[in-house]
DNA sequence: TTATAATATCCAAATATACAAATATATTGA
DNA sequence: TCAATATATTTGTATATTTGGATATTATAA
């Protein structure tokens, strides 16, 4: 039984939401936004420790695919995530880093 | 706050996964699998209509990640998902699509 | 042993992606 | 208006991925 046109291209916008969210960088920026709402950019780059265009030019990626939306707030742009699959698929995948980064914090 | 070396390795190996699912032929390789187990590699390709050598390679892509396994039948190799995962993913990511598929296959 | 079927591997070309330095833009305050 | 800050875009280079034809391998059956 071959595929549908459009179940195949309900499977690549699917996949191109992966792809987005499958480099490392541009997953730890989404779980960060996840974790604590509303960064902005100089807060990500800390984290992360890479040069401002580097880590711009991810956030643009992320944007351009529904992912994440910026608010403009005077100089900085304060990120957010918006997208629910990727939510949920977060959730899932890093549950166990995230509530065990939750307990560390508890016991300190 | 930085990250850790451990929690960005995590972080990486995660990213690989959906790096690998996040092509649009291992999804709709992945999803078939998990709607229908130990398919063969024939099977898989009718459904996709794409060249053996094409499929094949993304099999051995998948292969090597640790998402599916091969199981040799004679001359034929029957696949399966291996990890937990990519089910968890595939489930939240792709339960609209199949859950309706089920409806369609149940109204014939 | 030979033919056939199913699957895997090799290869080259086309395409896409990642990176960071340099530069541009936008916003605010002096 | 000018300087400073935060963010975005451009650009060149390096690297990775995808593809399918050709070829190799593996297993079975005659």
């Amino acid at each position: 039984m071959e595929m549908s046109d459009k179940d195949r291209q309900f499977m690549a916008q699917k996949a191109e939401i992966l792809k987005v969210i499958s480099h490392p960088v541009r997953l730890c920026i989404v779980n960060g936004l996840l974790q604590s709402p509303r960064c902005n950019v100089i807060k990500i780059q800390d984290c992360l420790n890479l040069p401002q265009s580097t880590v711009s030019q991810h956030l643009t990626r992320l944007k351009s695919a529904g992912i994440v939306a910026g608010e403009r707030n005077g100089t900085e742009v304060r990120y957010r995530v918006i997208n629910e699959d990727v939510v949920k698929i977060i959730n899932c995948l890093l549950a166990d880093l995230n509530s065990q980064k939750l307990k560390e914090a508890g016991e300190k």
